[in-house]
DNA sequence: GTCGTTGCAAAGACTTTGCATGTGA
DNA sequence: TCACATGCAAAGTCTTTGCAACGAC
């Protein structure tokens, strides 16, 4: 399984390969996203930019998420509420546990995965199956 | 496993036992959830209630989602995309399978359930785990 | 200088709230 | 009757689009 530099440094020389530039926005958006770890929201990645001393239009960072997904620099998370995320894409998939209180979010893998049940289901319904989505919720260790 | 009356009838009755009315709209909700049978989005709901006829204001529609809601009547359920939909609650746990063109949802269950998975997770993440969402997305057989 | 990037304003889609009116039991 | 239910208008939240100005290289 190949392994992709998750390094802000990596990823804005990959997009300036393609043509982009290394604009302020986009380095503290490159940079707020492999900080966090942990899939943001368009706004929590705003606020999370803004903490970095940037201030940056809502509309440049939706254009900006929206280019780093279409580079295949994010891919998009959805956890059980309404809101769409966003992640480094990495070659490893996992799942999310999700505190319902705070919202922390933390990455778990399965031991077994979901394989052969997906095998089972494809059957079974006639589908041609091309990817699954798992969370967890809960209360965290604080929140509890 | 205790089973839920899930015909429109009883639901209507249990509701009315419980200091609701039995309107024109209410019934029209109740009757679209329990025909349809898949997860509904507001606006799927509002096409299904209009498709029986009755012409139903989008903000009553929202109300009365949220009333079946506080009286255990629907559930949310959250598919890969940005919409929240509602089915009939029903004491079965189960899954969807989604296409990415059409639309479709199919439920599933899973043969062995996940519960050993959670228990593991729960200890390595010291979370108290109360739920979790597993969806399947794919392309169904005419679309595929 | 070019062309990618940015900001502002405005529009759009979906959802919620306030208030006056209608209606089931 | 009267509390529940409804409709309309308006506001709110998140996201997208048009257009002119800016700035990385």
């Amino acid at each position: 399984m190949k392994k992709r530099a998750n390094n802000p440094v990596s990823i804005l020389a990959a997009l300036k390969a393609g043509g982009g530039r290394t604009t302020r926005v986009r380095t503290a958006v490159v940079e707020s996203f492999a900080a966090e770890r942990v899939p943001l929201t368009a706004m929590q990645l705003a606020s999370t930019v803004a903490e970095r001393g940037i201030d940056a239009n809502k509309t440049t960072l939706y254009r900006e998420i929206a280019h780093l997904l279409a580079k295949g620099v994010l891919q998009e998370v959805r956890l059980g509420d309404r809101a769409v995320r966003y992640e480094l894409k990495d070659d490893g998939h996992h799942h999310h546990v999700v505190c319902m209180k705070c919202d922390a979010v933390v990455d778990v893998d399965l031991e077994r995965d979901l394989d052969a049940q997906e095998k089972r289901i494809a059957k079974e319904t006639g589908f041609l199956l091309i990817r699954h989505s798992l969370e967890f919720f809960g209360l965290c260790a604080s929140c509890r």
